[in-house]
DNA sequence: ATTAGTGCAAAGTATTTGCAACAGT
DNA sequence: ACTGTTGCAAATACTTTGCACTAAT
C-alpha cells in the first residue's frame, strides 16, 4: 500500500528530500496503520530508533506529510491534531466514530457520502474535495458497562 | 427559538445561574445567529456592553453552555473553538462547508445523515448521540475567480 | 557552493486553573 | 452564611519559529 520508491519519486518532483528523519516517521505510521498518531504520538515512537530528533521536526513533517497529502489530518476535539496515512486510492472511504465516555476512535467503512456530495455540489454550487465525518456516540463495550447496576 | 424564560429554568435545574454575563455572551449568539464565534469573538462582542469582564470568564460560560446543550462546540481547524447556538429542537440538521481559499464558512441543510446513522447503529452496536460533519471544497466566488486568466 | 533539512531553545497562541473578592439566595 | 461566580494573573498545553549547524546534490 505504500511504496517507497513511488514517494521517494512525490518528494523530488517538488525537490523535497526524504531524509532518514522523515522515513522514519513515516515508518511509524506504516507500523500503526489503525492508530490515530498525535505529534506527541510519533516523537515517542521514533524517539526509539532516533533518540536524537527533534519534537519540531516531527512537526514539520507532519504538515510536510499532510500537504503532499500522504498523511490526512483529524481532529478529534481532545486539542491535539491527529494524523493517519491518506488512502486516497482506495474508494471506500471510513468515517470515525468517538466514544463519549471511553475516548476511543473506532471506523465505519461507508461510502454513502459520495451520494451528499453530490447533492451538495449540485445545489449548493461548491466544489467539494475532502469531507470530514464524525460521530459522537457510545461504544457497544460502554453500554454495556452503564448497563449493569 | 432562544427563550429566556426556559433558559433560566434549564439552568437553575441544575442550580446554575444565568448571571448577567451569561446573558450577554448568550446575546451575542443571539445577534450573530449566522457566524461560528471563537471565545475571542465572543469576549471582543461581549467587552462593548461589558468592559469589565474577563476571558476566563468567556471560556467558562462556553463550556457551561455547551454542558447544557445550549452551545454545540465546532472545529473549522483553524487552531480555535468555535460555538454556535444548537438548534436540537428543530429536525433539520446542518453541515459546514469550508472553503480552502478564503477560508468561509457556509451551511448546507440536509438530513440524509440521519440514514446513515441508523446504518451506522446497526452494524456497529454503536450509539450515535450526535455529528459533525465537515466539507472542504472551493466555494462559488473562488471558483469564479480562478477561471479568470 | 548552494539549498534543504535538522535540533535546540525561545516564542506564540489557545485554553485552563488557583485564588481572593463578590453576588444571590 | 453558604455556594456558585467572577476577574485577574499565572500556569499549562500544543504548535510554530529563529537560528546556527549539518547534509545532500
Amino acid at each position: 500500500m505504500i511504496d517507497m520508491a513511488e514517494l521517494r519519486q512525490r518528494f523530488s518532483e517538488r525537490q523535497y528530500k526524504l531524509t532518514p528523519q522523515r522515513q522514519i516517521i513515516l515508518q511509524a505510521f506504516i507500523d500503526h496503520q489503525d492508530k490515530h498518531l498525535s505529534a506527541e504520538d510519533v516523537y515517542t515512537i521514533v524517539r526509539k530508533q532516533s533518540p536524537e530528533i527533534g519534537l519540531a521536526t516531527v512537526y514539520r513533517t507532519l504538515e510536510l506529510l499532510s500537504d503532499l497529502e500522504i498523511l490526512q489530518k483529524l481532529d478529534f476535539g481532545d486539542g491535539r491534531s491527529r494524523y493517519e496515512i491518506n488512502e486516497t486510492n482506495t474508494p471506500h472511504h471510513h468515517h470515525h466514530l468517538i466514544c463519549l465516555s471511553c475516548g476511543k476512535v473506532k471506523e465505519f467503512e461507508d461510502d454513502l457520502l459520495e451520494t451528499l456530495e453530490a447533492v451538495i455540489a449540485r445545489k449548493s454550487r461548491f466544489k467539494i474535495v475532502d469531507h470530514q465525518v464524525k460521530f459522537y456516540g457510545y461504544c457497544r463495550e460502554c453500554q454495556e458497562e452503564s448497563d449493569d447496576p
